[in-house]
RNA sequence: CUGGGUGUGGCGCAGUUGGUAGCGCGCGACUUUUGGGAAGUCGAGGCCGCUGGUUCAAGUCCAGUCACCCAGACCA
């Protein structure tokens, strides 16, 4: 991408309003424009990180088996009263919506109903099953209050897998697998080293759901860990008894915050029953699906991963997110010259600035956007034919011969 | 929803005791600059969140309303 072709301006101070870290260096660096308080538009740069963290996730789903759909945000009430959820009392964060021709419609806050739904018209044997489907999704939460920057919106991208099964063995199977696979996904999207499984309530239908927090310090769950952080719980669930089943003690927990980027959930018969998502086995008798849920915060990760690696300069994302690999800037009219070359060639994985500011101005702005390498090409590094790379992470310094940068 | 705060060019802000708006950044043109957010000159751009009221006169006063931020509560 020619910085001088997009129509993303970066600012030096961020807007008032925006006084999350995540949200004042995103909204800086062009990533995100707010339409109103929790609800975000992804400009280019912004929907490449979204994008790169799609695919990892997908990466990782698919080797599992699972496979991706993309359902309607349009929600028809009648469904979701056969499992008491339209009911604003019930769940509270619905955005409700009239059609002109009568009658009341919902956006989508999750989708355990209209999937399950879905499934009565394909699953009618246990060679059906097992089931493993997601998506990527927008999802609409009326929240009381947005806040956070991206972290908290009302309109949001969430990936939401849900899983089918004939016995709860085998929904304890996949549930085990797919804790494997966070673990991948988060460490493949630079935060594993800080994100942990975290127990947390399980409703009525299992004891635990496991979260997956990411430590920050503007998280919004108040989180508990012991030394090794082998057992980390949330608030929710700090009792006497969850202790004595973690086999921990208070006293040696120690409390932080944390960010939720996941969490699943073994839904069981929660809404297969009231929904009659049954099956036929072997014995030709007639049986109900197990089903569970697992969701990955998409949007907020993001915000997360800005969050996280983001210092006085601006951000700083992992090779794996971030929109491109190189920041390319040539100096003078030979470094220029050159610099328009190593584009042509590299064209995918750089953001050249090639707008006609000084260098000082690029260099400030190379390290807001935050790619992980400004590769400037001037007179002086043209003597061997090279270019000096920065990382901007470690802001280590290196002269690297132009034909060894890799794509 | 409760409490606190804020709405003035694209962004950040100032605007004294009411007299129809000003600064920095950014933006356009020209000149000089060109490895860490350059300098000069000229210039474009706002009816001051919205509605109503008081007044000869309202960004400034009053009432209402909307939006946004922070804390809390809430978070299927």
């Amino acid at each position: 991408m020619r910085f001088s072709k997009t129509f993303i301006k970066t600012l030096r101070e961020a807007p008032k309003d925006e006084t999350a870290k995540n949200g004042a260096l995103l909204t800086r660096a062009g990533y995100i424009h707010k339409e109103m308080a929790g609800v975000y538009d992804f400009l280019p740069l912004g929907l490449k990180v979204i994008e790169n963290i799609k695919a990892i996730i997908r990466d990782e789903l698919n080797k599992l088996g699972c496979e991706e759909v993309l359902m309607s945000a349009l929600q028809n009430p009648e469904l979701w009263e056969k499992t008491g959820r339209f009911s604003d009392s019930e769940v509270d964060v619905w955005f409700k919506t009239e059609l002109s021709a009568g009658g009341i419609l919902g956006l989508a806050p999750t989708h355990e109903e209209p999937l399950t739904n879905m499934l009565r018209t394909y699953i009618s044997s246990y060679k059906d099953l097992p089931l493993y489907i997601y998506q990527f999704q927008t999802k609409f939460r009326n929240e009381l209050r947005a806040k956070s920057g991206i972290l908290r919106g009302r309109e949001f991208l969430m990936k939401d897998l849900y899983s089918f099964h004939t016995s709860e063995e085998d929904l304890d199977k996949f549930y085990s697998e797919v804790e494997k696979a966070y673990g991948r996904i988060f460490d493949r999207l630079g935060i594993g080293d800080a994100t942990f499984e975290t127990f947390a309530s399980g409703g009525i239908f299992s004891k635990y759901s496991h979260e997956f927090q990411t430590l920050l310090p503007v998280g919004e769950d108040t989180i508990y860990y012991n030394g090794d952080k082998s057992v980390v719980l949330n608030k929710e669930v700090l009792n006497d008894e969850v202790l004595a089943d973690l086999k921990v003690s208070r006293d040696e927990l120690s409390e932080t915050t944390g960010a939720e980027v996941g969490n699943i959930f073994k839904l069981k018969f929660k809404y297969s029953e009231p929904l009659e998502l049954k099956y036929i086995d072997d014995n030709n008798t007639q049986k109900t699906v197990y089903m569970g849920c697992y969701g990955i915060g998409v949007s907020r990760l993001m915000g997360v991963i800005a969050e996280k690696f983001a210092d006085e300069k601006g951000l700083a994302w992992p090779e794996s997110v971030a929109p491109f690999k190189y920041y390319l800037v040539g100096i003078g009219e030979e470094g220029i010259k050159k610099a328009e070359e190593f584009y042509e060639d590299h064209s995918e994985e750089t953001l050249f600035d090639d707008r006609d500011l000084r260098p000082g101005e690029k260099f400030a702005d190379s390290e807001l956007i935050g790619i992980p390498y400004r590769v400037v090409i001037s007179s002086k590094t043209l003597e061997n034919g090279s270019a000096e790379v920065t990382n901007r992470k470690t802001g280590e310094t290196k002269i690297v011969k132009l034909e060894e940068l890799e794509k």
